[in-house]
DNA sequence: TTTTCCTATGAAACCGCTTTCACTACTCTA
DNA sequence: TAGAGTAGTGAAAGCGGTTTCATAGGAAAA
């Protein structure tokens, strides 16, 4: 037995007395329908409850209405860092907003390169927002069909046929950088993301940049590695802490691992700000409800899921796109006083 | 200009000098293929690296290989409650595992049934898992396709033609109750999670008859209503508090309201367990990192999603699947002591 | 041997939609 | 009033697979 309710545009063309070609016609709008026709079509679908199938669509290279959010993230990252939340707020409210159905597209961090580009590539979406790339690139422009549109988020992704709606890394460390020099501190501990991760870098650069504008030396001991995780920022600390090193500042490369390293000086009896100031990246939730709060450069988090899936949007509408920089901004709190 | 990497069928017979019959009887093992052609025709598809269209391949009747995870929960309570990460992880190890690919459905909480549903339908998952239904069902018995297979996460679904994977909450709110009579509590105070949805219905339930079991009395006055989100407790504990009705326990409908319940009794001057016993509901992080740690009732929740993953597998290589039931165990924890 | 029965295979139909193409009826120009 | 557009339409050709069906050829049975 079939389902009564799944119908064919064979069966709404023969309700409303039409050939096919009209039925799809009025439902895609490509081309004009007299006023009579249309009526009578619209009314079949209305009246049968019709739903046209996305597959046979597909296959006849219309459009399918889907578009991915592809994170590069651990479950763990993904959940705890708060910074993803707010993106995918965006990303599913702008898609929603335009009649596409937005999707989480799962998959292993350490999945093969391949493996992971061919089951985007199976997924036959109409368009996928890629967020914290950090593979080659190449392999994206050799398998994506032509017709799928990719946009980035954050800006890993830069290349001839990609675009990315990314923020100044650069200029967002170099902010957090000033900032703490401006209240006073010459010894600031640079606690990195995931080097291979471009916005990392790029916010060590920042901090670079910012010494060097104030007439700071650049210390290689004052730089230790996390991966924008808890744990990371939890062990490298220590391992820090542990070396008796001088440092009056803090520079944590997202909000995550700030709070950690509030947590840790706590613990270490280290008061914040009087003896150490402390700065994150992200401008997450995290941040402002910490105790004491943590100043942050915000990143426009909402708005990066948002821009992207309107860009997804605009794209599959045939309209030209381009990468975009969004504004950072520097939030203060009781960890800077 | 098409891309080299994206093959058809038809070119994967030319090189394999077969039929595309038999590339297809190759690809689905549908049929027996002599050893000769069964080498030439993979030597083509690795070489050639084909890649089946899934549009066409799934209007022709095949199945796709993506399953669904819908959830029913707003963004808000996806992120923060931990119970929702280990669901997801379960649902996403079990099913790459079985080379299935797992994509998260989103959709927004005030969306029309007709909306999800036909979304759904349209989105031409071979399987979906829904955790948080309350709708009504008959909504999806009506819309949705014979060949698309639904297993719910919870036994809000249960029906002739859909089974779920759930606990029971009904006798983990009994055992919830009991631990904190065992504890000494008379006047146990209940923090309902929403009621529409039946889990939360059937935990007041178990919390009714572990009180007539234990000879105490039910009073309305001690019931207030929550939905699962902090905030409704916070708001209704405090609404409770202001009311100076005497109680001595607790008993939550989740960790998450749990943990704000000791936060605001924290507020107030309340010491826990000494003056008020406490107990939440799901067994996450949430509670044990908590100080004091919270007692609960863990529910299992990677496995959870594992199983569900697992049978809609099951279910898509033909085989029967039935309804499932997971045990639910008492975590103690400092609140109880 | 001849007849019968499998086994392995390709041709062709079909899945449900989009789009090209050809054609009919009009409505405009000149 | 003939010639040229133009708006509206249906038939039919794909899209890239799966599956049915008919058949060739070899093995088993008679």
């Amino acid at each position: 037995m079939n389902l009564p309710s799944r119908h064919t545009i064979n069966e709404i063309a023969a309700a409303a007395g039409v050939s096919k070609a009209t039925v799809s016609r009025v439902m895609n709008g490509t081309a004009i329908v007299s006023e009579v026709r249309r009526k009578k079509v619209e009314a079949a679908i209305k009246q049968m409850n019709y739903q046209p199938n996305l597959n046979a669509r597909k296959l006849a290279g219309g459009s399918g209405g889907s578009i991915a959010l592809v994170l590069e993230e651990s479950t763990e990252e993904f959940f705890m860092n708060p910074f993803w939340k707010s993106v995918v707020e965006g990303f599913i409210d702008k898609a929603s907003s335009s009649s596409l159905h937005p999707v989480l597209f799962f998959h292993s961090k350490n999945e093969s390169d391949e493996n992971l580009v061919q089951a985007l590539v199976r997924g036959n979406f109409d368009g996928v927002a890629i967020f914290g790339w950090h593979r080659d690139i190449k392999i994206l422009e050799k398998y994506v069909p032509q017709n799928m549109v990719i946009v980035f988020g954050g800006n890993q992704g830069a290349s001839k046929r990609f675009t990315y709606v990314g923020v100044d890394n650069e200029e967002g460390g170099r902010l957090a950088t000033q900032a703490l020099i401006a209240k006073g501190c010459t010894r600031i501990l640079k606690i990195t993301g995931d080097l291979t991760v471009q916005s990392a870098r790029e916010r060590l650069a920042g901090y670079k940049k910012a010494l060097a504008q104030a007439g700071l030396p650049f210390r290689e001991n004052l730089v230790i590695k996390g991966s924008f995780t808890n744990e990371s920022a939890e062990v490298e600390l220590n391992k820090f802490l542990a070396k008796k090193v001088t440092f009056d500042g803090i520079f944590a490369a997202n909000d995550v691992m700030a709070a950690t390293a509030l947590r840790v000086l706590t613990n270490h009896k280290i008061r914040v700000p009087q003896q150490v100031k402390l700065i994150g990246f992200d401008g997450s939730a995290l941040a402002t409800t910490s105790n004491p709060s943590i100043g942050s450069i915000a990143q426009p988090s909402y708005e990066l899921g948002s821009v992207v899936a309107g860009n997804l949007v605009k794209a599959l509408s045939r309209q030209e796109i381009s990468s975009v920089k969004l504004e950072l901004k520097l939030v203060s709190g009781d960890s800077l006083r």
